[in-house]
DNA sequence: AGCACGCCGACT
DNA sequence: GTCGGCGTGCTC
């Protein structure tokens, strides 16, 4: 006696294919197959009559199933996200089914003010809300105190962060008030812990997991309530298939599992302010002690830089310094024939890096020698252009000897112990400027710093993006939310337009509104984009199938191709990248235009948020 | 996505 | 005559 199984292989584009088995199986069950020869994962999806074909067996059956709603969760992904089935449920962490221990007698000695407690009740209210709460207004009490409410209530907690590694901070928070019953999960940690967490997890007795947005496919049973920290943050966006949000698919997440949702940020996406139920938390003391000074300069370090730097440094306070650039400078430039230094398998430029003396791509990771002539046309008169963080850091040494200046990017903090040590270190003065790159901009507690300087915001702004505005405020704002925690403090921000920054730099909201009008019949929220990227070793073909994807739109009326051709960076590690990037009115038309081009063999993006 | 199959150019 | 390039097509 057999029994046929359809069964969706993990990982695999495939659709589902049916294999035997001599014994009855559940729907769910995960199970290990073969494709071709070679073992592959695989999940039971419903029982079908004997196939025409002959079946392979079934080989083995494992110990742990995916329940009915993560089976639903992940068809909407592969629907939404253009992917297979096998693709999305890959996403998913299987896991045997447990049961919460009630905890009632848990309490922690969190205390809200009168306006923390509004904001906590409207949260309670609504099943999905924003927390719209300016850096410094208590936004982490309050999620606190929600954790603290569903454990009470024998319910688990899921608490979502960009980047969990660089706020240490907000883990021994967290560590203080929950103790083991909180886990931290984000992909880096090792095999071994993550065995050990699931354990924990199995064993009932974790009730919050803390994490990145891989943390959202964790299997948590009872899940009560889901935050999103610093929701606008573009790192929810997967950057490979299935090209996910984690923001937008937890709002989903908890739809499905009737968990209450709450978003939280000081500088809200625009999206989520336009559709989400939102309760505004305002500064305590943050936006009435910090002046903004302008420079009408774009991208150096000017005298006015060095003067504000020099006032707060004397008085033993700390800065951070701001720029969107790595390495010494971003490009090397001939200045007879122009042309800058390409990598010869990325259409980008050479960065410069000092240290290790050498030109880098920073998007395949090629390193050459430092030429000494034009590598184009051999003149010797070459300059490096766009000065960078290691630039930054290197001048301002010279320029105060005696202070302590410091590098933060990802060239320097490549692990969690020097990310540790050097926050350590500015925190206890060792440290006296922060001179990085956006990872400066990310939530750390930084409690002397009483200067922040922003500068290469202009090449944010001067971005082809629809975005470019939001991203540019929002990252402004971030990074001067890292200054003036404690007491006054000074933001000066280089750009030549200064008129932009001003008028919206007190208020978010205010931007909010106006942005909502510039996106009114032409983007997201009001349209649905889709990004269609081709890659391929050959142009000729790559423009083909761009071709391609152009023709068959017009069968579509309801798509509007809006951008069609070589992408912002043509060519990545020898490969040719065109685009077609597409608009809708309704999610499903956009859909059904892109599952119908689903045989081309190109990656989809829905709801794009980066356009290079 | 892999991977085998198969059809054309360049080498001991 | 064989080695190996990558275009095409299949996977229960």
């Amino acid at each position: 006696m057999s029994f046929y199984y359809l069964v969706c292989l993990l990982k695999s584009p495939l659709e589902p294919l049916t294999y035997k088995s001599d014994t009855p199986l559940h729907v769910g069950v995960k199970v290990e197959v073969t494709l071709q020869k070679r073992l592959c994962f695989g999940v039971v999806l419903k029982e079908v009559e004997k196939p025409s074909f002959t079946c392979e067996d079934i080989l083995s059956v494992f110990d742990e199933t995916y329940d009915k709603t993560t089976l639903e969760l992940a068809r909407f992904i592969a629907e939404y996200y253009v992917c297979s089935l096998g693709e999305a449920l890959a996403l998913f962490t299987s896991l045997p089914s447990y049961v919460l221990a009630k905890n009632p007698d848990f309490e922690t000695d969190i205390k809200l003010s009168c306006e923390q407690k509004e904001a906590y009740d409207f949260a309670l209210q609504h099943s999905a809300s924003l927390l719209f709460g300016d850096t410094g207004s208590g936004k982490s009490e309050i999620y606190m105190k929600l954790f603290e409410k569903a454990i009470q209530e024998g319910k688990s907690s899921l608490f979502l962060l960009p980047e969990i590694g660089l706020t240490p901070q907000m883990k021994s928070r967290l560590k203080h008030h929950f103790g083991d019953k909180v886990v931290v999960w984000h992909s880096k940690i090792t095999k071994k812990k993550k065995d050990e967490i699931l354990q924990d997890i199995a064993d009932g007795k974790v009730y919050i997991v803390a994490g990145t947005r891989s943390a959202l496919f964790l299997p948590l049973s009872n899940l009560g309530l889901i935050v999103v920290d610093e929701e606008h943050d573009d790192s929810y966006k997967s950057s490979s298939r299935p090209r996910y949000n984690a923001r937008d698919l937890a709002l989903l997440f908890g739809q499905k599992t009737h968990s209450r949702v709450l978003l939280g940020s000081a500088t809200p996406s625009l999206s989520s302010f336009y559709k989400i139920p939102y309760a505004r938390l305002k500064g305590t003391y943050f936006d009435s002690k910090s002046a903004f000074f302008y420079e009408n300069s774009h991208n150096e370090l000017t005298p006015l830089v060095l003067q504000k730097l020099e006032e707060v440094l004397s008085k033993g306070k700390q800065a951070v310094v701001f720029l969107p650039t790595r390495a010494n400078f971003k490009y090397i430039t001939c200045s007879k024939c122009g042309k800058n230094v390409e990598c010869p398998y990325c259409s980008v430029g050479m960065s410069l890096h000092l240290k290790s003396n050498a030109l880098k791509c920073h998007y395949c990771n090629f390193a050459m020698r430092i030429p000494s002539v034009c590598p184009e046309c051999g003149c010797e008169d070459i300059v490096a252009n766009r000065i960078g963080t290691a630039e930054v850091a290197k001048l301002l040494s010279e320029y105060f000897p005696e202070k302590s200046i410091q590098k933060f990017d990802r060239d320097e903090v490549t692990t969690d112990g020097k990310l540790k040590s050097i926050l350590e270190r500015f925190n206890t003065n060792q440290i006296d400027v922060l001179v990085g790159t956006q990872m400066i901009s990310k939530g750390h507690d930084y409690h002397n710093v009483a200067l922040a300087v922003v500068m290469g915001m202009d090449s944010q702004l001067a971005q082809s993006d629809f975005r470019a505005r939001e991203k540019a405020l929002s990252l402004t704002l971030q990074i001067a939310g890292r200054a003036g925690r404690k007491g006054y403090a000074e933001v000066l921000i280089q750009s030549k337009n200064e008129a932009f920054f001003k008028y919206y730099i007190n208020d978010y909201e205010d931007f909010l509104k106006d942005e909502l009008q510039n996106r009114t019949d032409l983007y997201p929220p009001f349209k649905k984009l889709l990004r269609i990227i081709i890659v391929n070793l050959k142009e000729e073909k790559a423009k083909a199938i761009a071709d391609e994807i152009f023709e068959r739109s017009q069968l579509f009326p309801k798509v509007e191709i809006i951008g069609y051709g070589r992408a912002n960076i043509q060519k990545i590690a020898g490969k040719y990248r065109y685009e077609v990037l597409v608009r809708a009115d309704s999610t499903k038309a956009l859909l059904e235009f892109a599952h119908s081009i689903k045989g081309l063999h190109v990656e989809f993006d829905i709801d794009p948020l980066s356009f290079s």
